[in-house]
DNA sequence: CTTCCCTTCGGCACTGAGTGCCACTACAGT
DNA sequence: ACTGTAGTGGCACTCAGTGCCGAAGGGAAG
């Protein structure tokens, strides 16, 4: 495959990680998209044509993990629970390489904590929650946009923000670990008549 | 208490109604804060005044009902485990009189559908989370910030947001019903090897 | 009725995100 | 050089949201 016409200026990940330290030192709402198209050294115009908007900068390519996420879940063989599954799955998708993992706490601080970040990753989680809602609705042979597969979207959801959450405060925890302890708090909420802490 | 100085105008209501009416006929997007100020006859500005901002809207008085939703809450008996506490009050949290469901079910679709009410309903839907959070915590004597509480928070917004998500595709589906099966959903996926369809 | 004080109103000007339009730039192949 | 093609970025515009401040209304005291 031949390039034709002129070269792109930039890449998203450039983008992205420039925006990013400037979020991370300034806070989000303290800096401007001129200011971080400038800091690119390209236009603002420009910015806009790699990322819809300046909310979309912390997610990078999002699509691909979905994407992997699928595969990894089609990987699994049917004679696992379907909670298992999706429990392995979920923590595998969230493995971090090591050398990536300061990048992806402040990462994912920002993503969880500044409002704005906050209220757009809703559109991010819908297609995260679909990727499971399929899943489940192949498994269970029904439609994914039955009750049923989109409760269980939404309880995967929930469990991994709130290990996320957790995570972000406790600099020593185990991602893993805690999302292995939401899906027990999660079962336990339904099975026990009161359930303990742990 | 008596008032002083200048009534006000205009209420809350009326704005938030006559708001919903423009957003319902035209579409979210095709009205702007100018029209909807216009349609009230008040200023741009006063509009700002009533309400931090567009997204706010549908809302409403939203606050009021999670306060009864939290005396709901700690009215009911601790001898009721858990999940059935939660599962009543929100069942009971969420019913609506006949005469204005036609009107919620708008509401509804809007905050379900508009992606920048989707998004914006994120805020809200963090105070709902908490008061189930806090209720959780209260109830196993430990703090509403930890796992357990913040995970079983998200997972009962989790089956209120897609039985809400059901019952708008189906007219003729009971909201009650739809928030039992959900919860016996996310019950059959953490206890079950299969849940079924019902 | 006038004055004082209080509260709400709303105009004005500004910032900053996001968009449509279009001319310009750089590159590949002829 | 010429042409087609794809990326760039300036300009002008819309709209949400904010700070500022004088004007509009209304109660109470004189």
């Amino acid at each position: 495959m031949v390039r034709i016409g002129r070269h792109p200026a930039t890449t998203h990940a450039e983008i992205s990680h420039t925006g990013l330290r400037l979020f991370i030192e300034r806070g989000f709402d303290q800096v401007t998209v001129d200011e971080i198209a400038a800091a690119c050294g390209i236009g603002r115009r420009t910015f806009f044509r790699y990322f819809p908007s300046k909310n979309d900068l912390p997610w990078g390519q999002f699509d691909d993990m979905l994407r992997s996420m699928r595969e990894h879940l089609d990987s699994l063989p049917r004679s696992v629970p379907l909670r298992d599954t999706l429990r392995i799955a979920i923590v595998v998708f969230n493995r971090t390489p090591p050398e990536e993992l300061q990048y992806h706490r402040e990462r994912m601080t920002l993503l969880l904590t500044v409002p704005s970040l906050v209220a757009h990753s809703t559109i991010r989680y819908e297609s995260w929650r679909q990727v499971i809602a399929d899943f489940v609705a192949e498994r269970l042979d029904t439609s994914p946009s039955g009750l049923l597969p989109q409760t269980i979207g939404w309880v995967c959801l929930g469990v991994s923000i709130a290990a996320y959450e957790q995570w972000l405060k406790h600099e020593d925890a185990s991602l893993s670990d805690l999302l292995d302890q939401g899906f027990l708090a999660a079962r336990d909420l339904m099975l026990l008549d009161e359930p303990g802490p742990r």
